[in-house]
DNA sequence: TTAAAATCTTAAGATTTTCTGAATATAGAG
DNA sequence: CTCTATATTCAGAAAATCTTAAGATTTTAA
């Protein structure tokens, strides 16, 4: 059975685009754009996590969670815009189990999702390779929560953004992985556009660094007309 | 139960055209020129899917999509041409599941179709062979989502119309399919001409890879007068 | 706060792959 | 044998991908 998550943002296209990306991994949402509905939702429904905006018109993010905290035992993580930093660490010892900064990446959201809800045992039972947050294979290590890299013993320094994308192709190797999905994957939908090569070029870097080439490549391979791909 | 899905585009060829190949796929189709009707369409209708034009002339796709993730919870595809201003598309495609740009083939356009349905459960039940995404007969197995292609344990890497041009015969397969049908299915009607042989230098090429041959043809059959046909 | 470094994005052009149409050849039907 | 449908070949056009580099932005360090 799916976990039921809540997430509160009085930003809707942010709310919008968390609901998005974990009803993409099946999970149930609870959606609320407000802190009186969302506080209505955690009375009401049975809750696995609870997402927060510490920013909320009505009641912030930071009572809901103490809220939380009094009545039941699940984790919470707390989304805070990048100028609110200095609460950062009341946040924290208010007891959100996890914080994300705004703007965030997808992957990284639900890479931390993912994180609170195995400290629950309920939903360890199934881990599929998508859940993991350290992938290893064939002499190529990723660590999701260091950002670390390394190949056969050698360590890549990749920038965050070449990170994201080799994690997404590795996290779905055997299949091919379109550069929109990239994209969807890694900037989120609202930076996505159809005339530009980034993702083409971040790839160059990484294959680069991979001492990876185009034409023959090891590692990452170019499905023509489709995308891109590492093989199991 | 067929599903129900709904598509919205102003041009009315497109829509046209989606509607065409939908309800050959046997769907129920909800088709609208405008968004007006489309979001009167979602209120009163027991949607499994929609597919959206992003540039809509009253109501913009965007909103449409919003309006059902707030309200419902069945996939959307959002349609993006190509020629788009980049300024116009950024931030509008926020929220959607799947995006094709078009031009797009018909084929792919019903994959993807059936891709988002099977999140969905509901209609995993009577699985039919036209829904599969890995055709697997004799020898012979191609993969939608890869769009690989093996041939007795051998790898044919075949261009994105090749790999088209033959998931068409084999799913059609013991069938003879006519180059009209291949045209179809393959570029859609309004790129059909009478007056080139491009479909029977594909066929050539696929051919070659398969190691077949025109004149005692062990796999594409040509059928005089009527078209090609793979052997059940 | 400012300067330096690192990273990201964009754009233009090069390269590679794929597609298409025309010319010509071959094979089957009547 | 003739007519027509299908096959083959190939070259130019179109499309996708790759490369490079410069400038913009963000992060880090002083």
């Amino acid at each position: 059975m799916a976990a039921n998550i809540l997430i509160v943002d009085d930003e809707q296209a942010i709310a919008d685009l968390v609901e998005v990306y974990l009803k993409n991994e099946n999970y149930n949402v609870f959606k609320f754009y407000n802190g009186r509905d969302a506080l209505n939702c955690i009375e009401n429904e049975k809750l696995d996590l609870a997402i927060l905006d510490v920013m909320l018109p009505d009641i912030d993010g930071f009572s809901i969670c103490q809220r939380i905290r009094g009545k039941y035992n699940f984790p919470v993580i707390m989304l805070t815009a990048k100028e609110e930093e200095v609460d950062e660490i009341t946040g924290l010892t208010l007891g959100a189990d996890d914080y994300i900064t705004k703007p965030f990446r997808p992957l990284e959201l639900v890479a931390r999702v993912k994180a609170q809800l195995r400290r629950f045992t309920r939903y360890n039972t199934a881990e599929t390779e998508q859940d993991k947050r350290v992938i290893e294979f064939s002499g190529l290590v990723l660590d999701m929560d260091t950002h670390e890299c390394m190949l056969n013993e050698r360590r890549l320094s990749l920038t965050p953004t070449e990170f994201s994308i080799l994690w997404v192709l590795c996290s779905n190797r055997g299949r091919v992985v379109s550069v929109e999905k990239i994209f969807h994957e890694v900037w989120g939908d609202k930076y996505f556009t159809n005339s530009n090569n980034t993702v083409m070029v971040h790839i160059r870097h990484i294959r680069e660094k991979m001492h990876d080439s185009a034409e023959r490549p090891k590692y990452i391979k170019t499905v023509w007309g489709v995308g891109y791909k590492i093989e199991k």
